[in-house]
Formats: C-alpha cells, sequence, structure tokens
DNA sequence: TTTAAATAGTACTTATTATGTACTATATAA
DNA sequence: TTATATAGTACATAATAAGTACTATTTAAA
C-alpha cells in the first residue's frame, strides 16, 4: 500500500503527451496508440479527469479530443493524484470528515493525522508535472496493450 | 487511495498505548482491552510488528507481552508504516527495484516517481510518534469490537 | 441532412489487495 | 505440569481497483 493506483500514473503519461502539443488537442484513440495503452483505459481516464479536475477540455464530435487547460508547469502533482484518487487522507478516520466526531471514538487519534496529510500535500503541491516529465528526456513508446505491460510487472 | 491501511491506524494506537508506560510490557489481551481493538487483530499487529521492525520486542509464556523498545519521541511515522504497508512506493514501475528497466518501458516515467517517494518519505520522516500522540490529550476509550467500529465509518 | 467520428455516461466483470478469523506450535513463569 | 502468552501459518471474506462493454449524445464534414 501506500503507493499511487494505476490511473493516477496513466494519467501523468496521457497528460504529458498532451502537453508536447500545446494547444492542439488529441483524441483518446490517439493517445492510446501514442502511448500504448489500450483505448478503454485512456477513454476512461480522460472522461474521470475532465470530470474530476480542471486539467483538461473535451470536444467532441468528429474532429474532437481533449486539450490541455495549463502548462505543463503550471499543473501540480497533486492536481492529479486528487483528481483521481479523491483528496488525500492516510487514514479512515478521516475520510468522511462529516462522521468525523463519531469515528474518532475509535482511538485517541482524533484529527491528528490530517496534520500528518497536510504535510504531504504541501510536499506534492510543489511537484509540477513538467518536474516529472522533464527528470529524464527518453520516451519510448510502444505498442503494448496494458495486460501485456502488466505482465512484466 | 492513498490512504493508508488500517493496521498502520491500529498500529499507531497499540504503540502509543504502550508507550504509556515506559519499561513495563502489555499482553495482547490487555492491548485488546484497553483500545477496543479485536484480539485477534492486535495479536496479527503485534505479530507483524515484530517480525517487520524493531519497535517492539516480544515476551513468549505467562506474564509475558510486548515492550517499546524505544521512546515514542524517537519513532518515526516512516517505521510504523513502512513495517505494514512496506517501503513507500508511489507507482506500479518502482515496485520491484528488480525490474525497473523492463518496467520502465510501460511509459516515459522511469523511476521518476521516485524523486516524489522519497520527498515524501523525508516528510514523514520527520513525524514521531509523540508527536502524533499529543496532538491531543484525550484517549476515549471504549471496548467496542472492530466491527462495530468500522460500522461508523 | 446524413454519416462518421468522437466524447459522456453507465453498468458490469474480473483481479487484486486488505481485513478478519482460526488453528497449531512453541516458549515460559509459576 | 499447567496455564498463559507469543509465533507462525493458512484461509475466508470484504473492499477496492482495474479493465471491458455498451448505449447515448455531440459535431464536423461530406
Amino acid at each position: 500500500m501506500f503507493k499511487l493506483n494505476k490511473m493516477t500514473d496513466y494519467a501523468v503519461v496521457c497528460l504529458g503527451m498532451l502537453s508536447r502539443n500545446p494547444g492542439s488537442s488529441m483524441s483518446a484513440r490517439e493517445l492510446s496508440e501514442a502511448t500504448g495503452l489500450t483505448l478503454y483505459t485512456v477513454q476512461k481516464l480522460l472522461k474521470l479527469l475532465v470530470v474530476k479536475s480542471n486539467l483538461i477540455t473535451a470536444q467532441r464530435g468528429a474532429c474532437g479530443g481533449y486539450i490541455l487547460n495549463k502548462k505543463s508547469s503550471k499543473i501540480s502533482v497533486i492536481e492529479i493524484i486528487e483528481a483521481l484518487d479523491g483528496p488525500i487522507s492516510l487514514t479512515a478516520c478521516v475520510e468522511s470528515s462529516e462522521d468525523m466526531c463519531e469515528a474518532s471514538n475509535i482511538c485517541f487519534l482524533g484529527g491528528k493525522w490530517n496534520k500528518v496529510n497536510e504535510i504531504i500535500r504541501k510536499s506534492l503541491n510543489d511537484i509540477s508535472l513538467e518536474n516529472l516529465l522533464n527528470y529524464e528526456d527518453t520516451f519510448p513508446i510502444n505498442n503494448k496493450k496494458d495486460t501485456e505491460l502488466r505482465a512484466i510487472n
């Protein structure tokens, strides 16, 4: 545990791809082909990002696609994570803030983890998508399916 | 996602309880009664901590129990998390370092998340068990079972 | 106005992981 | 020797993530 879900990883790949041609859109199909992720996965992912974040804008219909709303240097990793994983919360106690008072009976932690959450949140906030992308300049594109890729893991 | 598992939360509760009487041991049964967690859960948890961390020492047999090896101020949250969740790793790509080269074909991220991992690790390293425990001084003990407690969530 | 291409939305199945339970073996103080 | 306690293992259940499939809606272009 304490690892990101795959969707978030895929999201960075796709958003990174979109950031390569600022201002121009790419369809789910194009992104699928460019990244090697299955079309289904890419579709699901982009739909999620549209609904849960303000990172991309969708254009329907023929010649439609997705376009990045901000430069990659202006996108924080935390935006991507929270769009796909929901708000960072280190313990079940603080999952639903409504029931916090009741839930705090479980242990003597109360909202203590929240402090930790904030520290992590702050750390991640300082990392931009660009930071992640420019770590290395290689970008080995392949056309393997998700399932094949998974086999590697 | 991106939340700690319950075991880690329970661990903080139990370790916090052990830290209340430094030098004296408590059995799994006593800890279960004091925290309201089921005996099964406490047993499993403590066994894990013995094997995976150096935080507690077990004394077998009658009058046995568990004893904390360090002061709570000397215990980092990261020690607890990594004992129960394994090493922090934000993406599947870096899960097993052996296959990293192969796995890096998946995306253009390579070991980029590792940098992020380190930042989080460093943040958590600075937080001690004592920090968590002293956030508030209340400690509402109850004797509800895990299952009842879970219902609250 | 029709058609093809594309996203939106929803539902479902499968895979993976976390959680909880149960049992047997071993150690130890009294 | 006995009661008490941890160690180890295995398994069943629950929860969640991941992947797949399908239908509805939108839109540019023929």
